[in-house]
DNA sequence: ACCTGAACACCGTTCAAGT
DNA sequence: ACCTGAACACCGTTCAAGT
């Protein structure tokens, strides 16, 4: 006897991703999305192997969104605010994709505009090694940002804008 | 009656950073920590107060093996590559390291080398600044090697150096 | 003074039984 | 076909009782 869906994959990995902004990371039990989604632990499993597996889930949509973000943007300086903009606003979200590895498709089309710039900036030979050293700035300012890792004074906003000019320096051939 | 002490905080921290880097934060459970030491988890209470401080601890001691290893490097290319190699020999402790912010004294200690060899480089105005290019650069690229999102190809020892170049120019004045 | 068994709350996961 | 209650294993934590 068929009985109706009264959830679906995109409402369950939704849910997960708002408790993991509203509350953390150890927070995303299977019981509190199931609460939220309106369905008992047991039934996620209908459309998720595992706890694993929905956060997997998670870090892949979170990076989609940061690759959207990522899109418009068409200088180092917009991109790497945009970047900055994205951790900010998502910060347990923007921790997970770069704990969590993520999918490599997903992750290639978050790449592909940092790739561009790099490019417009260093030229083909050197744009893929400019791309890994942009990105490694903005990942790791971000991250210790987020993490208060950034004790001793000083502006930030001055050290983030330092960085920037000095990453477009060092990516530009002399 | 007086007990005779069975383990010591040194041990417990010691044996939870052992079962952080044989098999992942997930495995440092107070069962774990405590079966290694000898003794039973609700024992662990007498000397931390809940997982989460033991955790902390270990961060710590990381963060200060760390300190330790860059204090020898004298110049920036030397410091990096020293950065590198902690992060490879102890890749769980080092994301531990940068995810769970650590104690604020043991940071500074950490600190301290870099903030001189970048003082060296970029001269005092630029000092704090400088170093916050460089960790944030150094941070980054070490933890997306280790999250293997460095997917496109290409040598990784050669983004490094590449990097390490590009970092010094974008700090060294004109 | 430290250690432990027992207990409790909570979580992930499985599965037989419901509809 | 999906959903759930019940059950199991496992974990963190507390505490009375041992020595």
């Amino acid at each position: 006897m068929p009985a109706p869906e009264r959830t679906s994959l995109e409402a369950i990995v939704a849910a997960a991703s708002d408790i993991l902004e509203a509350s953390g990371l150890d927070a995303v039990t299977m019981q509190a999305v199931a609460a939220r989604v309106g369905v008992k632990a047991p039934s996620l499993y209908k459309r998720v192997a595992d706890r694993e597996a929905l956060v997997r889930l998670v870090a892949d949509t979170a990076t989609e969104r940061l690759a959207t973000a990522l899109e418009r943007p068409t200088t180092l300086a917009e991109a790497a605010r945009a970047f900055r903009a994205f951790a900010r606003e998502h910060p347990r979200s923007f921790q997970l994709i770069f704990s969590a590895s993520a999918d490599p498709e997903i992750l290639a089309r978050a790449s592909a505009p940092v790739l561009r710039i790099a490019r417009d900036l260093a030229g083909e030979g050197d744009a893929l090694n400019a791309a890994r050293l942009l990105t490694a700035w903005a990942v790791g300012f971000v991250q210790m940002e987020l993490a208060g890792a950034f004790q001793l004074g000083g502006e930030l906003d001055e050290a983030f804008e330092y960085g920037l000019r000095g990453v477009e320096r060092a990516i530009t051939p002399r």
